[in-house]
Parts: structure tokens; C-alpha cells; sequence
DNA sequence: GCGTTACGTGTTGACGTTTACACGATGATG
DNA sequence: CATCATCGTGTAAACGTCAACACGTAACGC
């Protein structure tokens, strides 16, 4: 009951107000609470009773401080808009929950000044773990940051000098893949747009593509590599800027889930045909490329089984902190569609 | 330095540390920490500079104990891979960030169980402030707990029997002008998919198709209105049911952000041209309905004013808790394109 | 019937902060 | 020169919980 009406702060009930509600000592509410097997069956009852009537909840913060845990993982994202990040999230949310764990999400925006902010905040409030993305490898504040937290720290797809255990996607090998099969068809020249080379994901992404180059015998062309920001206006820019050029490609791979509308917005807009004019390669959208016409081909990953290998990390380190860090590298796959063809004749 | 290397769990400095090695007491520490006026500028530096030096951040749990307050907001939402609520979390950041205050995402999953875990914890830590979107307005258990939570809640777009501010979109005006236009076209049978009729959203946009179809004197056929499940899944599965009967509708409102690229799928699987076979309206998506070829008209909203709007009422309730709920509600807008044309004769 | 054990419950610091209060030193005032 | 603010700092109590310890009671074995 206690229908205690009105907005705002209101007092709520302590271990006290239950333990005088129910004739017994604050010690045995507590040992309700966390049940504890040291209670007789009745007076579990008449405590729980009051419990109910006044609707406690033990207080988290009195708690974290005898107990050192806060049963709470924070994980830092670039950008909440980004579904790659909201499927990591849904994963190891389903590790998570299960081990009593709650996970709360904060999104940095891309700014390192934010990622600092939320690792300060969340030493303060002492979390039990964190999952951690960066959004630049060569900002020293947040590693520095990371250095110092304390707890166990699970890194996703980044290269940073830090203990920390890391979930991989393997970008390199399906980059090559792609970069192969456009070369096979006929393709000599190949735009690439992606993310920052600041971070694994764009850096490796890059590397593929000079790797399947210089296998493939083609011309190395520096002009062709476009890798900066991960937006769609950033891809919507740099694929028009490539395909305005003198000396055009005849394929654009969109190697970013931000990029890939962005780009594929440019070629619209410069009137070009899929597959006949350019073909195209998207990715991390499992969602995009399957909608348009023609349908796209896309790499893309199981970001979802990231966060259940990084949530699974995490919780092994909560529990025995002993052992090397350890890395994992899950796959990407290239889904083929209807957007790659032999490019034009000139 | 004090750069304790190592995994896991090391004991962080507290303020007695920090008092001892600045050769000051713990009060003067915290009165610096909390960047009281009352200390003297040299005392001040050595305390800043012990805390430098071993890396202290002041422990929430015990600040919170002392003075109930934890700068923290939580946001409730009831899908994190769903961009129409992450771009409410961006915009609710931009205000809550200047003011101090931390805003932690969790997402439901939609289940009102995940829900009332939340509520819960969000109770257990104390947090300052709630933003909250329900996934089913007719789940007593969550709306019970809303309402023992005892701090300010801001609610979007839920009808639930509370007390707290809210955040409405309008839905009913803008599918009644879409059904008109429609009408005009010479529609004369127009299915709806939409979101559950258990919230708000699905609910109006079925009262405003209802209401337009009745004032443009077209047959109000129950059988084309479909509103159950937010989901891609459900969005194709209810599009293919319409668009294969006996007598199907000649326009397609695909009205949740989920459900229109479902919609559209099933469009597409079944062969049919936009706008020639069908017209076609989506929602609550900025980007697909760009992209896709055609273009498609849609129905959004600027979700980051949503989210402005709710972090602002939450701070005025947060400074002062006078007065009466407050009810702010935020216009939808129609972007018209390709994918709407007179019907074909049949 | 006594000693022993096991069990259920109460009592009592601690955890790390903040803040009201106390206190000594300094400088201004009459 | 005595008095009194003012300022900077230290001290100690309190916030709500947990868990180690203490204690009383009942059951049990001998």
C-alpha cells in the first residue's frame, strides 16, 4: 500500500522501517535480502511481508560499499544510432542478465573528451565491468583512462596497449575476397570508403584492399582510398568526389555501416545504374542491402555473438581473475547480391 | 604514478590516501573535491595534485549515501536496435550532459518483466531521474512500479494512469491527412500495419485511419487494418496476408519503423511495382525511404527534440518539483515522394 | 540431568563520503 | 592593545547495508 502520492523525491523505506515493521533486527531483514539459508521459514515470511507492504529496495549504494560490487557493467559505444553497437549490446545482454549483471549503455558521440567522462564516471560509481568501445585508437586520454579502472575490460575490434581481453572481427580476409572477385569480373580500378584508419575496422579494411591489389597485379592507386570518418555524409562526399574524378572506378566498396547509405545516396544522385554503371559493395547493414534495387552485396558481421563472446569474457574475468588476456576473432561474411557486374566497356 | 599494473580487480585510493599523502585531513579533501569556495589556493594545489597522483575518483556509492543524489538518469526503452529510440537518447544527452548528469540506457527487449528489473534497479541505485518508454500500456506490473519510484519520471508517448510528465508525437492528424491523399488518389481500399494497439503510437494511427476512411465515405473494412507487433517479421507477414487476398488494398500504410522495411520486403518478394502495383507510406525511418527506388513517402518525427524535450522537463522537475504533470506534444511530419499514384484499374 | 551442539536472531563496527561544528590563527577595528 | 570577525582547517557523526561475532534456546547424546 503505502501509496505515498505525489511527484518527485520521496523518502523510501530503509532496512530499519522493515525490520521495527516487522519485530525482527535489521540483521535478519538483511539476511532475507540477500537471502541468506539462516532464517526460519516464518520470519522469512513476516519479512518479506514488509518488505512488500512498503515497497523496499535494499539500497544499491549502502550495498556497493560494504560489498565492493555493484552488480552493473557499463558499455561505451561511439554512437547509440549505430545498429552495429545496439546488436553488440542485445548480445551481451543476454550473457549478462542471466549472471545478475545489469548493463547500461553510454554513448560517447565519437568524442574522446565523452569516453574519458564515462570511464571517470564509471570508476566513481565502481562498476563491476566494463565492454569498451573507442572511437580512436590514437587518442592517449581514454587508454590512459582504461589503464586505471581497475576492474575487468573487454575491448571490441580495437588495437590498444592495455590488459584487457579482446573480442576481433576479422576484416582483412573478406575485404581481399571482395577486392578478388570485382578484379576477376574485370574491375582495374576499385574505390574504397571507410571508416577512420584510426581504428582496427577501417585500418584493416584498407589493408585488404592494398593487399587483393597488389596480388591481383592492378594498379596501386592512393587516389582510390578514401578513409576518414565513419558517416554518411562522409560517404556520400567521397563517393562522389571518386566518381566525378577523370579517371573514375568502375566499382565502390562501402565499407562502413554509416558509409553504405551515404554512398549509395551519392550514386543515386549522380544518376548512375547498379550494377551496369558501378558496381557496389555495402556493409554492416543486414537490412539495407536486401531492401534497395538491385539488392546489394554486403559484408557483414554477428554482432550479436560480439557481445555474447565479450559478455562471456567479462564474466569469466568477474569470477577468476587469473590467466593471460585472451583474444578472440569471430568471421565476417559476404552475402552476394545483384549489385557487382563486368564493369563497361570504355 | 602508482601505475599498479594487472588485471581485474585493484583497490582504488580513497580519500584518507589522498589526505595523507597531500599532508591535509579528509574534510579538506572533500571540500576540494566538491570544489567549495572555503579552501586556500596552496592547499588546494597539493590536494590536486595528490589526487592526480594516485588517481582518485571520489566513490559514488558513499557520496550518494551522504548527500542522495547520483547525477544519474536512466532510460528505459523497449529496443535498443530500434533507431527511433536511440535518437531520442542523443538528444536527451545534449541536455542532460551540460546540467551534470549521466544518462545510462537499458533496453527491455520489450518485456514488461525487463521492465519492472529496471524500474527496480533504477530504484535499488537511486538514480535522479527516469525516462522511460514502456512496451505495452496494458502491463499493470511496470505502471505499478512507475509509481513507487519516488523521483521525477518523464514518459514518451505511453497513456498510463501516472503521475509523471509526458512526451507526446502526434499520430492521428498525420495518417488521417496520408489516408486523405490517398482517398483523393482514388484509393478506395487502404491497409494498415501498425505497431500494437497496447501503446499509444499504433493506437492513434489506427483512430486516425478509422477517422479519415469514415470522412472520405470508404468502406470501413476491419479485415485491412493490422496492428499487433512492432517487427520486420510481422510487418511482411501482415503486407503478404493484405496484398494475396481475395481483395486486396490498392495502398499500403507500413506505419512503425520496423515494420516498414518488412512492408517493403514483402512487396518486393511478391513482384510488386511501386507505384504502379501499389502505393506505398512508410514510417518513423529518415533514411530507407530515401534510398530505396523508388523513393518512399513517409511519416516521421524528430526524435531528438523528443528527447530534448523530455531531458528538459526532467531537469525543471529535477530543480523544482512544484507543480501539476505537464503534457508537451510534438508534431509529426510528411515527406512526400515517388510512391504514391492513382490505383490501377482493375 | 548435564554438557554440547546447532540454529536463529540481535548487536556492532566498518565501508567512504559530506557537512555541521569547533577551533586556532590572522587581521581589522575601536 | 583588547576584542571580534573572518578564514582555513580538523573532527566527528551520520548515511544504509552487510557480516562477523555474540548470545540464548532447544535438541541431542551420554
Amino acid at each position: 500500500m503505502s501509496g505515498r502520492a505525489g511527484f518527485g523525491r520521496s523518502r523510501l523505506p530503509t532496512i530499519h522501517e522493515v525490520a521495527a515493521s516487522a519485530g525482527v533486527s535489521i540483521g535478519t531483514v538483511s539476511r532475507v535480502a540477500s537471502e541468506s539459508p539462516r532464517v526460519a521459514p516464518e520470519t522469512r515470511a513476516r519479512v518479506l511481508a514488509a518488505m512488500a507492504e512498503l515497497g523496499y529496495q535494499p539500497n544499491a549504494a549502502a550495498r556497493a560499499m560494504r560489498t565492493n560490487q555493484t552488480k552493473t557493467i557499463g558499455f561505451l559505444i561511439p554512437d547509440m544510432t549505430n545498429q552495429v553497437f545496439a546488436r553488440v549490446a542485445q548480445g551481451a545482454e543476454t550473457v549478462l542478465a542471466p549472471e545478475g549483471y545489469m548493463l547500461f549503455a553510454f554513448s560517447s558521440n565519437r568524442s574522446p573528451e565523452r569516453e574519458v567522462e564515462f570511464l571517470q564516471a564509471a570508476r566513481q560509481r565502481r562498476m563491476d565491468g566494463l565492454i569498451v568501445t573507442l572511437s580512436d585508437e590514437t587518442a592517449a586520454a581514454p587508454i590512459r583512462e582504461i589503464g586505471r579502472m581497475g576492474v575487468p575490460i573487454v575491448v571490441l575490434d580495437r588495437e590498444i596497449p592495455v590488459e584487457a581481453d579482446i573480442v576481433y572481427s576479422e576484416h582483412i580476409q573478406s575485404i581481399e575476397t571482395i577486392v578478388q572477385q570485382l578484379a576477376e569480373l574485370g574491375h582495374r580500378r576499385i574505390g574504397l570508403v571507410a571508416a577512420s584508419e584510426k581504428i582496427r575496422p577501417g585500418r584493416d579494411r584498407v589493408t585488404g584492399y592494398r593487399r587483393a591489389i597488389a596480388k591481383a597485379g592492378l594498379e596501386a592507386d592512393e587516389w582510390l582510398i578514401r578513409a576518414r570518418t565513419q558517416s554518411a555524409e562522409y560517404g556520400a562526399a567521397e563517393t562522389y568526389d571518386l566518381l566525378s574524378g577523370p579517371n573514375p572506378p568502375t566499382a565502390i566498396l562501402a565499407a562502413g555501416s554509416d558509409i553504405f547509405p551515404g554512398a549509395l545516396r551519392a550514386v543515386r544522385m549522380m544518376g548512375l545504374s547498379i550494377p551496369d554503371d558501378i558496381s557496389f559493395v555495402g556493409a554492416d547493414d543486414p537490412v539495407l542491402g536486401e531492401l534497395v534495387f538491385p539488392p546489394i552485396t554486403v559484408i557483414d558481421r554477428d554482432m550479436a555473438e560480439v557481445g555474447r563472446q565479450a559478455a562471456g569474457l567479462l564474466i569469466d574475468r568477474l569470477k577468476s581473475l587469473e590467466g593471460p588476456p585472451r583474444r578472440i576473432m569471430l568471421p565476417s561474411t559476404i552475402t552476394l547480391r545483384a549489385s557487382l557486374a563486368a564493369p563497361r566497356r570504355r
